[in-house]
DNA sequence: ATAGTGAATGTTACAGTATAACAAATGAGA
DNA sequence: TCTCATTTGTTATACTGTAACATTCACTAT
């Protein structure tokens, strides 16, 4: 059982909030949530696993006949340009993001054992880091910070 | 002109002493640092650039006939393993680490402009981070902080 | 000496990730 | 209707990384 699998968390509610303020955003912003992009939000939002492009691939094709890696690519682009997805970089792999309302900053939470992504704020951490770029002299463009390890569900587990 | 292109930075020295703090390493460690390692980690020395896997093998034929892709990913593989050099996620690409002779988190700088990679250690971010796990009940195997943007030199140029 | 061992490297083939470039379709406004 | 921009289709290819098995080499136990 994962984090995500557990009772107290009702799956459906966070697919329905995800797509629907999708919806609502690319609305706001003139821009086009396609089916295919909706459809590739829908697959991604399937689990909070992180999901591989490919792996999307072949799960589009039933839907979408005509699906090739630049079908999905471009997806995934438009997602990640509007906020809706982030990129997880040490995996190669894409997760849905909560908090796609305004820009943010990102610290991703990666279970070794159930591949769950679990993305924080962490304004403690991102304060921190200013601390640190301003002592270099840094100006900071985008962050990824990645922290592979176990999950609390997973740590009692194993 | 880069950071490290800096008349103040005497990068001859950089190279020497990571050359020779990776053998003095190896020697103590009872593992072997053969001519191809060596090699690749000199060619990864050659720059404060991450480098990619490919430019590597480019680079190491002239010196090793036989070199395919294999030859440079397992020497790739000993040397991250020995903490000679960090794989950049965001990347897909590598850099020498100065301080090998222990495991430390790493938090990368990497400049937009002129691609030096320029490592942190940052103690009161990981303290921050810590924080954040124990309120996630997180357990950590490894981080990737890599930070994208302007390195000081480039910013005051452009 | 010689046969066995493990580590490193050679070699072939392939799996997995991502993009370039151009064509076709669509849809909204002039 | 024509034009323009956006999106999608299509083909091909580039880039990144690994599996699997053969060979070499140095060291050691017989
Ligand atoms: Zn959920
Ligand atoms: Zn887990
Ligand atoms: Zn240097
Ligand atoms: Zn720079």
């Amino acid at each position: 059982m994962t984090l995500h699998d557990s009772p107290k968390h009702n799956h459906k509610h966070c697919v329905n909030t995800a797509l629907a303020m999708a919806q609502q955003l690319c609305l706001e912003r003139g821009v086009q949530l396609t089916p295919i992009r909706y459809q590739v939000l829908e697959l991604i939002w399937a689990s909070h696993k992180a999901v591989k492009a490919y792996e999307l691939l072949e799960q589009v094709k039933p839907l979408q006949m005509a699906a090739k890696p630049p079908t999905i690519y471009r997806a995934l682009e438009f997602l990640s340009e509007q906020g809706l997805i982030h990129r997880v970089e040490s995996l190669n792999a894409f997760i849905g993001c909560r908090c796609s309302n305004a820009p943010h900053e990102q610290l991703l939470l990666i279970c070794k054992n159930c591949q769950e992504v679990e993305e924080r704020t962490a304004p403690k951490v991102m304060q921190a880091l200013s601390e640190e770029f301003n002592d270099a002299g840094f100006i900071v463009h985008s962050k990824a910070i990645e922290i592979h390890g176990l999950c609390s569900q997973c740590a009692v587990q194993l």
